[in-house]
DNA sequence: GGTTGTTGTTTCAGATTTGAAAGAGATAGA
DNA sequence: TCTATCTCTTTCAAATCTGAAACAACAACC
């Protein structure tokens, strides 16, 4: 039988998942506000402007994303629906879809990046010095080989 | 215009999300294997046990898990479904409603906890010192307050 | 070439979540 | 009281997410 958390375990666990799921609906509250896409739409406009060409197979953007196959199927279409991406057939492989961002796309994720970034300063980088920054590195490093 | 991140900076944010939503999932598929309960209803089910005589109105036990009104509606009615809670008119207020632990949603919730708290200690507490504990619970500290 | 199995993606049905609107009761002021 | 306004919860429709098929195209082997 594992050991009950003590006091101060239980604190930091309580703490660290309150917290981290609140900042995480606030980025999310605030990026919605500011420019209408949802973190989901952020994330695979990242992903793909930092591809070559920016373009991406689906199976890989799943894999980026961790999300199931149906569902980048469906965030795609719902990208594509807005003109954030367009799908296209992939030349090598004649299974595979490739999503490309448009021109919109990119507009998008380059009116939205600074005021993105001002969140994650506002909500947590600006209030950690470097000494918790490094520890925050360190222990979620440790944390992500589970 | 917000400053953009240094590479300290990026490294800590990429990190601690990635790591942290890492953990969330993994949490939740742990739990669902052992018991299957879903985080959700361990959260009410933990949530309601500390409130006394077990019982809580709607509105209350909204407001301590951050859901909406209906999503709260829902997830109740799915728990007295499966026999977890059962749910009473309130006796002071004509309009509200109880969520009550139910013997069977005791039962449960003290069948999953030891087990989510191996997994709670194998993939976070026990993989952190007590300074790094320390750290972590003044940062969050700082971050609910956003 | 013709299986056979594998892979990449979509489709489908069902579960969950959301926000807006509705309903039923409280509460306060005229 | 009466009425206007709130508050608590549910309902509804639409959006999103999941896992299990289904499908089409590849690859390996006979």
């Amino acid at each position: 039988m594992a050991e009950p958390l003590n006091d101060a375990e239980a604190l930091a666990w309580r703490t660290f998942i309150e917290s981290s799921w609140a900042l995480h609906t606030h980025l999310e509250d605030e990026l919605r506000a500011d420019t209408g896409l949802s973190m989901n739409d952020y994330h695979v406009l990242v992903v793909l402007s930092e591809a070559p060409e920016h373009r991406l197979r689906m199976g890989e953007l799943a894999g980026r994303l961790v999300f199931s196959p149906s569902r980048i199927t469906y965030q795609i279409s719902s990208m594509v629906k807005r003109g954030l991406v367009r799908k296209q057939p992939c030349p090598e492989d004649g299974r595979g879809q490739e999503a490309v961002l448009t021109a919109d796309g990119l507009a998008a994720l380059e009116a939205a990046a600074p005021m993105h970034l001002v969140t994650v300063r506002d909500s947590f980088i600006d209030r950690l010095d470097p000494d918790e920054l490094a520890v925050i590195t360190r222990v979620f490093s440790k944390v992500r080989k589970a």
